[in-house]
DNA sequence: TAGATTGTTAATCGATTAACAATC
DNA sequence: TAGATTGTTAATCGATTAACAATC
């Protein structure tokens, strides 16, 4: 008998990088009504090799079958299981300008177990609002918050130049998770994970291809 | 004598996915009034090797100098050739609402070279709104507008169903690079390019950080 | 059973790192 | 000049692809 997961925790940046995206693909599978799939199929859908997804999906157990391919509902489930979007996370959002109230609005990331519990800023002009019903508060409210409400991910939405100041108060708070959309490279402790959403890199990244769309049309 | 640049357009995705934040680094030296870094120096602050950056830089050719280092602002001329932010694009953002809006109030894009012309939307409500003094315009307008405003880049910030649909539009009107908010992955024909923001992918790459994090603590 | 497709090992490819001669 | 640091070649490492036995 096969033990289901293997060891996980060596998963290689490469591989943890594409997960989201077999999500993705596979929850439109599911949608559309779709039971199975090969890794070939999924494959020619995705632009990757068959070899490569099943040395992906093999880094945390087999869980199709020989002849077959994989349960579409299956595949789904240890995908969800695998990023851990079976679980709810708590989250906040420090910044409550432009991009905060976006993220603040964007309720889809609430379907997928991500509950927004407060905003804070700095500013007394915001600072009372409330977005989705959802207050804004006082950035020196956060600490008391934080102490009553468990909070899973802090979302740093706030300047530049204030982004790190922001880091260090919510790990010494105890928040373990930050995701980061200021324009800056954050430094935490090894016990802290970060993603960042670097916009402007992104968008540096379309203005190379541009020009190298321009000076080499193939 | 050395030629200036190398044979630039076959640069690994790799190295261009590094380049934004060479730029950013650089960039903060600048404003420190650093005028001279050496890869060893660098490597450091960005938790590369040294090794890695002169390969790196040396993609586009050498300009460095042996025994020195390199010219900080040589250095940041460079990059910000390289990348293509010495010119101008003009951009239309397409879905004007919570990342349409939050995008076209970030003026920080602005600084760098980046123009935004107009916003479409579908909803009438939106219809004539301005943002930032910028009218937001019926998407059926796209056609015209374009004819009369070349346009580089479009912002799709619609909802998923639509952006494919709105990505076939904005290349049937010869726009030749989409920047991509929606969570799904776009199809173009190869003379246009495309970056994504996969907003949801980076939250499901977090929670996958986390639950890592929280099953092995190290 | 025969056909299909996985899981896994081996081969290849590309990216990163190390080393050092060139040279400022 | 001597010391420092690049540019570049060679070595290593890791990720991707190919191949195929296992097996449903």
């Amino acid at each position: 008998m096969r033990i289901v997961a293997k060891e996980e925790g060596k998963v290689s940046d490469a591989v943890v990088r594409r997960l989201p995206r077999y999500y993705r693909y596979v929850r439109e599978l599911m949608r559309n009504g779709v039971t199975r799939v090969s890794s070939a199929e999924l494959s020619k859908r995705m632009g990757l090799t068959a070899s490569q997804i099943r040395q992906d999906f093999n880094c945390f157990g087999g869980f199709g079958q020989q002849g077959y391919g994989y349960n579409v509902e299956e595949l789904y489930e240890q995908l969800t299981r695998i990023l851990g979007l079976d679980e709810q996370y708590n989250t906040i959002i420090i910044g409550a300008g432009n991009i905060g109230q976006a993220i603040a609005n964007y309720t889809d990331f609430e379907k997928d177990g991500f509950i927004l519990q407060a905003l804070f800023d700095i500013n007394p002009r915001l600072i009372g609002l409330a977005i989705r019903g959802i207050e804004i508060r006082d950035i020196d409210e956060l600490g008391a918050f934080v102490q009553q409400h468990p909070i899973d991910i802090a979302i740093i939405a706030t300047p530049r130049a204030k982004a790190q100041e922001v880091a260090d108060m919510v790990v010494r708070y105890g928040i373990k998770a930050i995701w980061n959309f200021a324009p800056v490279d954050i430094v935490v402790p090894s016990d802290v994970v970060i993603e960042n959403v670097h916009l402007s890199d992104s968008l540096y990244t379309l203005s190379y291809k541009i020009k190298e769309l321009r000076s080499d049309p193939d």
